[in-house]
RNA sequence: GUCCCUAUCGUCUAGAGGCCUAGGACACAACCCUUUCACGGUUGCGACACGGGUUCGAAUCCCGUUAGGGACGCCA
């Protein structure tokens, strides 16, 4: 499985010239989205995959998805369930995998063993307290911090003491990382240590496991997190000492919360799917999330075709940036303007059942038309259509005592009289009849809505009244206004 | 502390030396549309962090300063 392809000093120069190129020509994108399940899948993460996946679709690619639970404290089967779930909920369906990295535990070690063997990595019998006076040491002296190598050339093994195992990292020269979104970024090998690959209780570390892991999945564009930047030359050299190919990086900004600071718990939902429970569609969320450090020109709102089709490393920004609600929001509800009735209808049943709804045989679809450009989100859609489910119990003392008095009582009297009278129960007739009795009695349609309004929703707002009343259902209508006739009685004391 | 990264309206961004009197979007304000709320439309407010270069010409290239962020772990 192990690539051996020879490697020249410029061979990753060359491979970062023809990059350009690279997209559906000679050699297939492979991209990968390597979490670790130690919490949830938050936005961040998201936008690592989706860029991924991204580009991997533009470029008719193949996206891998990669557990990184070496980390066996804090890895955790709940995390693992969250960000599948979150990703099938997103569409960002894997071609390959997942792979979890502790199913490929012989793979490491075998590595190791060479390493080991062609001296490219060292045991090490540092204790944890010998380390740590050493890092202070180095602190008080205004270094940074890194193992000496003191035990590169120890012959024999100290007894008592279950060793780590270290990468020899080389001492000298420099190594450059290509990045797609940054440039050529320089590294100092002196910065560098050498690092533990094999822990003392048997278990690999990262930095090692992703260096095999790319190497063996064939990996050619690595797209992750600049807080990464500083690990890739490390991974760099261990891919070089295997002799691979050095993939493409492709390090993407930091996404930070709204007042600008570090993404964390204090700012809302921190996993997606509390996203997908506040009522977002998956392609609006993903929408939003592409436009952070991501441009197309001008264009704001990107079906998910769209943006596999104008997706390019090179449009990606270099800066962090900071969420935006009222703009998630706003995105959200351009998605929900233009996705197809049925689908929310479904969507828009889920929450209402979660608000106790029993929506029977009511088409929602006439809701959903009626509240689509109305609502941010499924959740507020399903908030403001309540009202359709039952009649309202109170009424908004506001509303009420502008429109629910005695001088409206006889409008509503006649508009019950009218509506009882139609032909049939369609908005355009219920519109035309509204119309001739404002008209009639020589007031704005206002004047008769309003008040109707108030007395079957119970608030002043709602979709145009016609289609309100359309939907209600004739007899909930007459019901309703009936009510709102006897409030107005037993409310409004008689003139003397 | 050391290394690395970043810097255009409050926020997301366009901008590849002259097209820039810096464009678009969210938010905000006003107006229009209108049966309420929305949607939509028009207008307004509002930015090239600072200082040096290079150049006939710099938001754009170079250097420095400042300010943010990241990394420095037997975490990933």
């Amino acid at each position: 499985m192990l690539c051996n392809q020879s490697k020249n000093g410029c061979g990753s120069l060359l491979l970062f010239n023809i990059s350009h190129d690279l997209c559906g020509t000679m050699m297939s994108v492979r991209t990968r989205f390597a979490p670790s399940p130690t919490g949830m899948l938050h936005i961040g993460g998201v936008r690592t995959a989706l860029f991924s996946w991204l580009y991997a679709r533009h470029c008719s690619g193949t996206f891998i998805l990669r557990i990184e639970d070496t980390d066996r404290e804090r890895s955790t089967p709940e995390a693992v369930r969250a960000i599948l779930e979150g990703m099938q909920w997103l569409g960002l369906t894997p071609d390959e995998g997942p792979f979890y990295q502790t199913e490929r535990y012989d793979r490491y070690h075998e590595v190791i063993e060479r390493f080991l063997a062609q001296g490219l990595a060292y045991r090490c019998y540092c204790s944890k307290d010998e380390l740590d006076a050493m890092r202070a040491e180095q602190q008080a002296a205004k270094q940074k911090p890194r193992y000496d190598g003191r035990c590169r050339h120890r012959q024999s093994p100290v007894a008592g003491i279950e060793p780590v195992v270290r990468f020899k990292n080389p001492a000298q020269g420099e190594v450059v990382v290509q990045d797609l979104v940054h440039g050529p970024i320089v590294f100092q090998n002196m910065e560098l240590d050498d690092l533990i690959i094999l822990r003392s209780d048997g278990n690999p570390t990262y930095n090692f496991c992703v260096a095999v892991d790319d190497m063996d999945m064939r990996i050619t564009h690595v797209i992750r997190g600049d807080d990464h930047i500083n690990n890739t030359p490390r991974q760099q050299n261990m891919l070089a000492a295997m002799g691979a190919d050095i993939p493409i990086y492709a390090h993407l900004p930091m996404i930070l919360g709204p007042d600008g600071a570090k993404l964390s718990k204090r700012h809302g939902a921190v996993s997606v799917l509390e996203y997908r429970d506040a009522g977002f569609l998956p392609e609006a969320l993903l929408n939003y999330l592409g436009r952070l450090g991501w441009s197309h020109g001008d264009q704001e709102i990107f079906s998910l075709d769209e943006m596999v089709e104008f997706f390019e490393l090179k449009d990606v920004n270099k800066s962090a940036s900071a969420l935006n609600p009222d703009k998630m929001a706003w995105t959200n509800q351009q998605h929900l303007m233009q996705a197809p009735q049925d689908r929310l209808a479904a969507e828009l049943s889920i929450q209402l059942a979660g608000r106790g709804v029993d929506v029977g045989n009511c088409d929602l679809g006439l809701i959903v038309a009626a509240q689509r450009e109305r609502a941010k989100t499924l959740a507020e859609m399903a908030d403001n259509s309540l009202f359709f489910f039952s009649a309202p119990s109170v009424y908004e003392p506001k509303a009420a005592a502008k429109n629910l008095t005695p001088e409206t009582a006889d409008i509503l009297v006649a508009a019950r009289t009218e509506l009882i009278a139609l032909a049939d129960w369609m908005p355009e007739t219920i519109h035309r009849a509204l119309q001739q009795l404002a008209e009639s009695r020589g007031v704005a349609l206002g004047k008769v809505a309003q008040p109707l309004r108030v007395a079957v929703v119970g608030s002043g707002v709602s979709p145009p009244i016609d289609q309100t009343l359309a939907i209600l259902g004739r007899a909930e209508v007459v019901k309703r206004i009936r009510s709102a006739e006897a409030f107005i009685q037993a409310g409004m004391p008689a003139r003397p």
